[in-house]
DNA sequence: GCAAAAGTGTTCCAGATACACCCATGT
DNA sequence: ACATGGGTGTATCTGGAACACTTTTGC
């Protein structure tokens, strides 16, 4: 079955740019390309919209779909539509993006992808289509995204140290950041408390246990200036 | 001529978001649909993207044929993919905003609107679609951009006085802010030099001209925080 | 007792805010 | 001379940045 249109229209997909972190690294997940055009190449996890479905819950379907990953809060980046982005012809692509909880994502080859992998944004195989420039603008916004928002808090599990929180920041922001300063504002802002639960690891003092105090929130500072 | 698919596709629209400031009022663009659905409710300009032209070229387009209004610098604000938002089917709008020179903006009703006015955003009529979602996500947008980006001077003309920049960030954040600070502040950040020119207006001393020092950037602050 | 990460306060600086008077012009 | 908006400087406050030592545990 066919669809006819009086004028030409472009295709739209949505992709997801999910990010995490582990062994101290900001990684990406990537899904290889099994078919043309830049089969062999990796790219973000996405594919077309239906047309009941809402775009974020495209992006969300897509991304369970290729990679068998669920559960994450998902935000929109950009829209990028450049003529010839994808040889095949028009296509338009609605990001999002999201940084996830380390261990929450399982990732398993879905039906209709060759391979799913993590990869260090710094040690990034070869990209298809735009996605390069597309991962660039991600990098950008999730940085400065965590200067005035809990975003940092999705990518944590339930419990978490204070520690670990701090070092989601360092790895984002890519500079160490002091331990003091950081515990002050992160409870200053009130977006974390302390569990009555200590973690035992390792041959040292055991670390206090925090939990976000509403973690489905994810803005709070608009920010005028001036 | 008709255009077929294997599977359905959404139609894909720009939309632009342009404000002014007229008379110490924060004002919009809005077109009059002449046809339905929303027959005689005022909507942003925009339309149906081209197959060969960038997302950003569509709404350039739409704007002059809509309006005849050119030469503003465009910025992309969000995609508004709901599924049920236009009743005609599956529609979907990037949209674009900017704040555009009172004077500059020369309005008249193109081939395709049955009219095209400023309205004062505290004053609407009924707006189609959903327009007044998208028009309170680009006020909010367009006054957090106002503190570390130079897009106020994108609604200035060549020369202005410090007044009148003042009188624009009033307007956009609805709250009055000190002449010293602010003259000192903008001075200090660099965007705008004085020009060898003063303007006499009314009963009391001439106002210094300055200019923007490079009138083509908008953004310089990338502010991760921390 | 030693190694290793957790935890904790104070000082300093820069940028934002608050605030009031004189200046140049047209009538 | 007076009404009108243009122009200027200082004191204070606040939030961010720098900085070093003690605590608790496992081995």
């Amino acid at each position: 079955m066919t669809h006819t249109y009086d004028y030409p229209r472009p295709a739209v997909t949505t992709d997801v740019v999910l990010f995490t972190i582990d062994a101290e690294r900001l990684r990406v997940l990537l899904v290889r390309r099994g078919g043309d055009p830049f089969r062999g190449c990796w790219a973000f996890p996405g594919g077309f919209i239906e047309l009941d479905e809402d775009l974020i819950d495209g992006a969300r379907r897509e991304l369970a779909e290729e990679t068998g990953v669920t559960g994450v809060y998902l935000e929109q980046l950009y829209t990028f539509g450049t003529p010839n982005r994808d040889p095949r012809g028009r296509v338009i692509s609605v990001v999002y993006y999201a940084l996830a909880p380390e261990g929450r994502v399982s990732v398993r080859a879905g039906s209709d992808a060759a391979a799913v992998q993590w990869f260090p944004v710094n040690e990034l195989p070869p990209l298809a289509f735009d996605h390069d420039e597309i991962l660039a603008m991600a990098k950008v916004r999730l940085a400065t995204k965590l200067g005035y928002s809990t975003i940092a808090l999705q990518s944590m599990p339930e419990k978490f140290t204070l520690s670990e929180l701090q070092s989601v920041y360092e790895v984002v922001l890519g500079r160490t950041i002091d331990k003091r300063n950081f515990r002050k504002r992160m409870l200053a802002v009130g977006s974390i408390e302390p569990c009555q639960a200590w973690l035992r690891r390792g041959n040292h003092r055991p670390a206090r246990l925090y939990r976000a105090t509403s973690p489905e929130v994810v803005d709070w500072t608009a920010r005028a200036g001036l």
